[in-house]
DNA sequence: CCGTTGAAACTTTTT
DNA sequence: GTTTCAACGG
């Protein structure tokens, strides 16, 4: 094993001081501030390959990430650098992922059984849409979104109550459909995503688990700290309790997530629990150029929450940031695609990437890359396991494993038809709630008309079959199988249209995805678990095409050349973040997310007017846009455009501050084009020539 | 029980 | 402009 690792030097050449800091300092806590494009991820995978370099077990380290995609990621990454592979890999997984393995292992401790069902988000909806109509609610202000919403923040606040604390009408209500929820869920042997947060945090309480959690991860490194909500906070500092390993990453400016739950007041919470922690500031951006980091700073400065800091580079000064002002949206997407088509014979298409605040955004983008035959993928819409055709196979599989499932019974007892309607569903569902009884008897014995009972029965048999089916072939055998015994390839190939044709190619894609499962020990199980808790971000492809995606999205990754559409008020910053100064920062952010992105060249667009709920309506240009200087700014484009940027963001007299120099005044602004220096007379030190970029000043 | 039809509601961001 | 859902007739 020795000579196959990396050599230690090796692993920290390249490396800067600060980075160098991060990754050799391997025992006791650790708070690293990565600015954007400061070379993270690289500290994050070279500490990995560090700790195992240094004699650590792989299988003691725990990192958890944002995504499944990241995770997957770094294992490569840190298998690359080390060169070996290991038997025992290290824990490299999302927080969700993570609470699920953690779940599979100890659920009869809460009274579940190990094959319990994970309900994703589309399954909750479903459910709570459900109780609405049992309950028979029918007031449009309950939808279910809003209520999920509610349930989840609150739920995640209050450290899981059995009644969630709230005033008012409508939170009586909420705590109606929250109890009969949580009901169905434990009669249904399933969990929601919440729950593979809580209740993990829940055994952490009692000592076994907490004994082998402790004993299992002996270094524990959490990804986008600033993004994790109090209970996750939780789990992974009591975890670290013991061996005191716990090394979080994490850029305040670059929190978005608050609206689920995240709160950067986390970065106290591990201050005080780990008031030895040492701190490592990452400053040096290696990504963008210096234009581009320049705006970026302008716009987060305003920020009033936020620990004042400035990235620098030794980056060239690149190109200045272009806007566009498009008459419409048709318009805004003929520019972008037509930029692209230009830019595409000296650079592949996978350098180009868009973003924008809302996915139904997309949609005029996608028009007219298809109208010039240009590739591209949409990240974040539809998830290949959200097709409907996806959903019912696997629902049926879920209904294999867990034959408890009845949300997973419901969607797919009449697909294809059966003749088994709504009638028939509520009485068998009612007998068994009556009798006490499991689904599978109330099936077979529920009073029906005797029609009915027979189609029953024999759908009682096809899941019989199943089950027996599924313990004797390999998975995707096993797949294709269910889609041919239940009938539903009968029924797609008998509708005979290019949908459905569609479908199935689909449903054969799902088979292919199968047969890595195929010798994997409960591959059935973890085959399903990974349709709950793959996300659209997980999809993401490689390849030759244009990226299209919402700027939450974007967080975490970096592309050549980027176009941020839709910078309008309303839009960026959304019409409903603008009530409150925290929303309204969270917005400017997420401004701040999309700029950072970009390493050579950043395209910022707006419309004069954009088709919205169906007619055209105006917005005003974003305010965004008026805290970017004018000197780094070129305008493109016929389009009149008044958008307001700010002049000079420094004007002679002003009074500074710089951490070195002490307190002066600007006497004089310099320098031409896109390059600004500032002669400020300092009462201590006198006069001295500043790049303004460089200065670090601060006003007032 | 099933499919069609027309109106009404609908868009923030996602693990 | 699109999606969802209730009502109705076969």
């Amino acid at each position: 094993m020795k000579k196959t690792l990396t050599s230690i030097e090796d692993l920290l050449a390249g490396l800067n001081e600060p980075q160098k800091e991060a990754v050799t300092f391997i025992s006791g806590p650790l708070l690293i501030l990565a600015g954007a494009g400061s070379g993270k991820t690289r500290v994050i995978t070279h500490r990995v390959a560090y700790l195992i370099a240094s004699g650590e077990a792989p299988e003691g380290i725990l990192g958890l990430t944002f995504t499944n995609k990241a995770a997957q990621e770094m294992k490569n990454r840190v298998a690359h650098l080390i060169g070996y592979k290991w038997h025992n890999p290290p824990f490299l997984s999302t927080f969700h992922s993570f609470g699920l393995w953690v779940m599979r292992r100890f659920a009869n401790m809460l009274g579940y059984t190990p094959d319990f069902s994970v309900y994703d988000d589309s399954d909750q909806v479903a459910l709570v849409k459900q109780i609405l109509k049992e309950m028979g609610i029918e007031d449009r202000r309950f939808s279910p979104r809003p209520i999920l919403a509610t349930m989840s923040k609150l739920r995640m606040a209050q450290g899981d109550p059995g009644e969630l604390k709230g005033e008012g009408k409508w939170m009586d209500v909420v705590n109606l459909i929250y109890a009969r929820y949580r009901e169905f869920l434990r009669q249904n042997n399933a969990m929601d995503f919440d729950d593979l947060i809580l209740y993990p945090l829940r055994l952490l309480e009692e000592e076994p688990v907490r004994k082998f959690l402790q004993g299992r991860f002996h270094h524990i490194m959490v990804d986008e700290y600033q993004d994790t909500n109090p209970p996750q906070y939780q789990i992974v500092s009591i975890m670290a309790r013991k061996h005191r390993n716990l090394c979080v990453v994490g850029d305040d400016d670059q929190s978005i997530y608050s609206w689920r739950g995240a709160d950067v007041r986390n970065v106290f919470l591990f201050e005080r629990d780990f008031p030895e922690a040492k701190v490592v500031k990452l400053e040096e951006n290696y990504r963008s150029t210096q234009i581009i980091l320049d705006a970026a700073w302008h716009v987060i400065r305003e920020n009033t929450l936020r620990k004042e800091k400035r990235l620098f580079t030794a980056n060239p000064q690149g190109e200045r940031i272009t806007l566009y002002v498009a008459t419409d949206e048709k318009n805004e997407a003929r520019y972008v695609v037509s930029k692209i088509k230009e830019m595409s014979k000296v650079r592949p298409l996978s350098h180009f990437a868009v973003f924008y605040r809302t996915n139904a955004q997309s949609r005029p983008l996608e028009e007219a890359l298809s109208k010039e035959g240009i590739p591209y993928q949409v990240v974040g819409g539809l998830r290949f396991y959200d097709r409907k055709e996806i959903k019912d196979i696997i629902a049926y599989l879920r209904l294999v494993e867990n034959p408890n499932d009845t949300l997973a019974f419901r969607r797919v007892i009449n697909t294809p038809k059966r003749g088994l309607g709504e009638r028939t569903v509520e009485r068998v569902l009612h007998f068994c709630e009556q009798e006490g009884l499991p689904l599978w008897e109330g099936l077979k014995r529920a009073e029906v008309p005797s029609a009915q009972r027979a189609r029953l029965l024999s759908f009682v048999s096809l899941l019989e079959e199943l089950q027996a089916a599924s313990k004797e072939m390999p998975l995707s055998r096993f797949v294709d199988h269910l889609m041919g015994a239940t009938g539903y390839i009968q029924a797609l190939e008998a509708e005979g249209t290019i949908e459905a044709e569609a479908r199935m190619e689909n449903l054969r894609e799902l088979v292919n995805v199968a047969v890595e499962y195929d010798h994997v020990e409960n591959g059935l199980r973890e085959f399903i678990d990974r349709a709950s808790l793959t996300t659209s971000q997980d999809e993401r492809k490689e390849g030759l095409r244009v990226t299209l995606m919402t700027l939450h999205s974007a967080k975490g990754l970096e592309f050549p050349v980027v176009f941020m559409v839709g910078m309008e008020e309303g839009f960026l910053p959304h019409a409903l973040s603008m009530e409150s100064l925290a929303s309204l920062e969270e917005e400017r952010r997420l401004c701040y997310v999309g700029f950072t992105r970009a390493k050579d060249l950043l395209f910022l667009t707006y419309a004069k007017k954009r088709l919205y709920y169906g007619s055209h309506r105006t917005f005003p240009p974003s305010r965004f846009l008026r805290s970017i200087p004018q000197r780094l700014v070129k305008r493109e484009g016929k389009t009149p455009d008044t958008t307001p940027f700010t002049q000079e963001e420094w004007r002679v007299g002003e009074p500074v501050f710089h951490p070195a120099f002490g307190p002066g005044r600007v006497k004089a602004l310099e320098g031409s084009g896109t390059t600004l220096k500032l002669r400020v007379r300092f009462d201590r030190v006198g006069e001295k020539l500043l790049l303004a970029r460089l200065a670090r000043l601060k006003k007032g």
